[in-house]
DNA sequence: GCGGCGTTGTACCAATCGGTAAATGACGTA
DNA sequence: TACGTCATTTACCGATTGGTACAACGCCGC
């Protein structure tokens, strides 16, 4: 048989799309196996907590990736406003202009989130964090800059809910632009 | 047997709750006759096309309440500024200051967007529309009373899903006096 | 070349899924 | 009081769910 084809870190980006296609829920074992190509038994040898430990693995590794490439930018010493705006160009690359839909609010919205409120919960306030902390190295208030990254994150997770409904990327870039005017004329 | 206890209308808001705690795929019909007290028969008596009909059935009822309660207000032709203000009050009051989820909000994050799209679709193009025409009427500017609106529901949406994942509703009452304050100050 | 180890496919499991059909029984009418 | 209607209950359906067990197989060290 043919024998590792494909490792553990692999598997994980392509479980990660089935959770954002499908929800918690939704992504049943049949569409897992479909998507991965990988058999139950090479699932459950990767992940012997089944789905709860695939997803985990999914939260863990988006956590990572927003760890490395935006929360860790924003909290360097160097970081400020520029780390603030390259906050903003990964988030649009992230969510592909907003055609790509946020696992962690997806799952904060369903009823994974009691399952995983301590991963969503974690990964929303280091964001929230992350940004007020820049601001406030750049110099704002930290009230106002706690607010403001407040709104930062809340307006991404509501643009995405609001151009994927209406099926217009436009609302995503609009509102990214707005919210970097809004940060920029504080 | 105990004949026609509850009527359709009455089911519908249980209903609702099912859907915005479980999304739909997670909406089990055992889970629904659990909350409704229903039997199966009784709810395919009520509902012949099944959940897809339940779920129709709930995403009408919303629509309808938002249509009298928000939408048309936003359209009388008195409306302006009072009613924007009246749809502040309605929302926070429908989503009871964010500890409830906004069920089409749920349906467009999940699976259930292509099953559903044209609803989804159209309650928050009714809701944009609305609002936008209030602030137009107002005397603002189309184009930025356009954007102004799509900021004021994507905000919704957005603070909607922080305050959840971050099981603190004052998100959501911070974010409603913002966006009130902004639509002031406009 | 050989043997052990670890990955893999597959058959299988009970439980539950959404949905159907027919028996049951309470009501309104006559 | 007898009957017909119709909502409700209940048992049941095949399909699919997440998960397990295991045998078959390829790779690697020896």
């Amino acid at each position: 048989m043919a024998r590792t084809l494909a490792d553990r870190q692999d598997v994980i980006p392509v479980l990660a799309e089935v959770f954002r296609d499908h929800g918690f829920e939704g992504a049943s074992l049949s569409a897992i196996t479909a998507r991965t190509g990988l058999g139950k038994g090479s699932l459950y040898n990767f992940f012997p907590g089944g789905k709860a430990e695939m997803a985990e693995a999914v939260l863990a590794h988006i956590d990572g990736w927003f760890r490395t490439h935006v929360f860790d930018p924003l909290e360097t010493e160097g970081g400020g406003l520029a780390a603030v705006e390259a906050m903003f160009q990964a988030t649009d690359a992230y969510f592909r202009s907003g055609q790509r839909v946020c696992v962690v609010g997806v799952f904060a919205l369903g009823d994974a989130r009691d399952l995983f409120a301590a991963q969503v919960h974690g990964y929303f306030a280091a964001w929230v964090q992350a940004l007020a902390g820049a601001l406030v190295r750049a110099g704002r208030d930290p009230d106002q800059a706690q607010a403001d990254a407040e709104e930062v994150v809340a307006g991404i997770q509501g643009a995405l809910v609001l151009s994927r409904a209406l099926n217009d990327n436009g609302v995503f870039t609009r509102t990214l632009a707005r919210l970097r005017r809004m940060l920029a004329d504080r």
